[in-house]
DNA sequence: AGCACGCCGACT
DNA sequence: GTCGGCGTGCTC
């Protein structure tokens, strides 16, 4: 007769765990079982083999099923989602298990007799069939000076100085477009990969930039071998999701590339991390867990001891803010590894110029003499759609959603016109006449890139004029196609949202107009600035191949703002300095810590009602210290969506461990709240966006 | 979150 | 008479 084991397991539900389980099979930490829970199986992760329970042994339960087809994961994965769990307060099943591959927490998958393997082994049995010989390995450094570039000094600096490390570091490395990162990733990587060594590359949205990321592949697979890359993200098919997790787990995959979910799979011989445009809204999950995923690698460098390389034209003023420090050190990249001028900068005041659908008639002059010379033009404009909102001259009405605070926006479809709620998804015909007065003649306000579009074709019949934005690319691998007819060259006008910012280097492109910038300027959020800066230098960094000189002209109201002085310079560290004095003096991040207790209930007066009782708790939490400052509850900007009514709670301290050991006592008590049903709530740690 | 139990309205 | 609405209680 053998002692039972006893299970501490981790389980995807929204409760505090771990659960207590018997086994009478060994287990170890890092091992999946399959464990009845209520009336239902799970899939559960083992954090600890002890002693005896924590509960009362008669509530124990047995495990219904040890799963061996993976090794067990590592103990620094462990500590990774453990550590991740604690700091954006969720329960630690909820943090592991959909950090797994789908068909790796599904019970069903290893039920039924043919299943009864499980999909790991479906999914070998299915490779060994079509397999070939595995390929080895090149050597990496070898077929790295066979294939790339000589490095320019900086660079070669930049290189030496990451190779150098290799126990934890974290590096700064700042370039503009162009100036040369991949190559130093690259060359940080063959380091890594010729010491052994797993290197974790990851880029922003993976899907926008599919020929990159082929690039990028075909080089990192002459260093590692055409099995040693994995990539992976959430646009992949559960199935080659599984695939490439596998490898990475296994170590066949030296590298991985992919989007922020990569960061949380298991990396047995990690030795380096490099995260790319780490500035990058698109790092921050902003659903579930809300992790930051440029966080969580520095988080993972330091408590493995490897170097970590953060990349960007533009970084995060907290990023920066550590470079300044010294806890980062940063590597300048300050020339354009490609022989090109950078895009000269003009504002265009359009405080006293009659405006032609939105742009000036200076701007149109500038299109049509760069059309003349046979150059690509892009006309930057970060609002989809026909017109943001359709109006009665008459009366006043104005086309708003019925379940949301928001306008419904004119979109031209191709079944006519439609208009369409940006937040709820609803479509509705466009009414013949206003619903109140009967006025027919109803005006489109404002516009969007359809429109700019259309003026744009009625301005210059002859060019080839294309759109790029969320609409026009709906379908798989058309942004793709778009993106190719305009480095064919048979595209003369692109018109674009932030979709175009993106990745792509257009060498004939010599005149990027931007539309409308100022929206951006004066949004709610302190982080407005440094988003529309970076994304003006990315839209900027579009032109850059240009051999002849290209232009980039900003429409603006506000030429005096401190952003566009700055982008006038190129003057990212002007435009930091000033925006870290701004952030000091108003005690933002990153000098406080801050985090969001959203909620949403189907009456507004409810949402706020509980939210004044959690600051009313919160105020208790404090117990007379005052290092936590709770605001106002406040709706959110569109306050309705889907007739869900939204507001939320902005906490701020100067010190993070006060933070969180505030937000600890926090949900202990809000725990303890009765609140309907049908009220929500969720707690944000280091929020984006407030 | 699921999933079951439980107690009140409009339908084959 | 049932089907089913969702309130509330529990899960090692």
């Amino acid at each position: 007769m053998q002692a039972p084991i006893w299970l501490r397991v981790a389980l995807d539900v929204p409760l505090d765990g771990p659960f207590d389980y018997r086994s009478t099979t060994p287990v170890q930490a890092g091992q999946r079982v399959i464990v009845p829970f209520g009336r239902r199986q799970l899939v559960g992760m083992v954090l600890d083999v002890v002693d005896a329970p924590a509960v009362d042994p008669q509530l124990v339960r047995d495990v219904e099923r040890v799963l061996d087809d993976v090794e067990p994961l590592p103990a620094d994965w462990l500590r990774l989602t453990g550590f991740a769990a604690a700091y954006y307060h969720r329960p630690l099943g909820e943090v592991m298990l959909p950090a797994l591959p789908g068909p790796l927490r599904k019970p069903s998958a290893y039920q039924g007799k043919r299943a009864g393997a499980g999909p790991v082994a479906r999914l070998l049995a299915r490779r060994r069939r079509a397999d070939a010989a595995p390929t080895e390995a090149p050597d990496a450094r070898a077929e790295l000076a066979a294939t790339a570039p000589t490095l320019n000094p900086a660079q070669r600096e930049a290189v030496d100085a990451i190779q150098a490390e290799t126990g934890y570091a974290a590096f700064l490395l700042h370039g503009v477009t162009g100036s040369g990162k991949t190559e130093v990733y690259l060359h940080a990587a063959a380091h890594a990969l010729t010491r052994g060594r797993q290197v974790l590359l990851l880029v922003p949205e993976i899907n926008l930039t599919p020929q990159l990321q082929r690039a990028l592949v075909s080089r990192l697979q002459k260093m590692a071998g055409e099995d040693g890359v994995a990539v992976l993200h959430s646009g992949l098919a559960e199935s080659e999701r599984l695939a490439a997790w596998l490898a990475a787990v296994t170590g066949r995959a030296r590298v991985v590339l992919g989007t922020r979910l990569s960061l949380l799979t298991p990396l047995p011989q990690l030795g380096l991390i490099v995260v790319d445009e780490e500035h990058d809204p698109s790092y921050k999950q902003q659903e579930g867990l809300r992790y930051s995923a440029r966080d969580l690698a520095v988080w993972r460098a330091r408590d493995l001891d490897i170097p970590v390389v953060l990349g960007s034209a533009t970084p995060s003023l907290e990023t920066w803010h550590h470079a300044e420090r010294g806890q980062y050190r940063r590597l300048a990249l300050p020339a354009r590894a490609v022989a090109a001028t950078p895009p000269a900068m003009r504002l265009l005041d359009t405080r006293n110029v009659r405006l032609e659908q939105g742009m000036a008639p200076e701007l149109l002059a500038a299109i049509g003499k760069r059309l003349e010379q046979r150059e690509q033009v892009l006309v930057f404009l970060n609002r989809r759609g026909y017109a943001p909102v359709l109006h009665c001259g008459a009366c006043g009405w104005v086309s708003d959603c019925t379940r949301c605070s928001a306008h419904l926006v004119l979109h031209r479809a191709r079944a006519g016109t439609v208009l369409c709620c940006h937040h709820c998804g609803a479509r509705e015909r466009v009414p013949h006449a206003c619903p109140d007065c009967g006025n027919q003649d109803l005006q489109p306000m404002g516009r969007g890139t359809q429109r700019v579009e259309e003026h744009l074709a009625e301005r210059f019949p002859q060019a080839r004029i294309a759109r790029i934005d969320a609409d026009s690319t709906r379908l798989k691998g058309s942004a793709e196609q778009l993106f190719a007819r305009v480095h064919a060259g048979e595209i003369d006008i692109l018109v674009g949202t932030q979709m175009v910012a993106k990745g792509h280097d257009f060498r004939n492109l010599g005149l990027v107009g931007v539309l409308n910038a100022d929206a951006m300027l004066f949004s709610q959020d302190f982080r407005a600035p440094e988003r529309l800066f970076a994304q003006l230098m990315q839209v900027a960094g579009r032109a850059g191949r240009h051999l002849g000189g290209s232009q980039v002209i900003i429409q603006t109201g506000y030429p005096e703002q401190p952003v566009y002085q700055a982008l006038l310079r190129h003057d990212y560290q002007g435009f930091a300095a000033y925006g870290l004095a701004e952030r000091r003096s108003a005690g933002l991040p990153p000098f406080s810590f801050q985090a969001l207790l959203t909620a949403e209930s189907d009456e507004l007066a409810l949402t706020l009602g509980f939210l004044e009782e959690a600051r009313a708790l919160g105020e208790q939490c404090q117990d007379g210290q005052t290092t936590v400052m709770l605001y106002d509850p406040v709706p959110l900007r569109v306050v309705r969506v889907n007739r869900v009514e939204r507001a939320q709670l902005l906490v701020e301290s100067p010190h993070r461990p006060a933070l969180q050991a505030f937000l600890r006592a926090w949900l202990a008590a809000l725990a303890g709240v009765p609140s309907p049903r049908r009220l929500r709530w969720q707690l944000e740690v280091d929020p984006l966006e407030i």
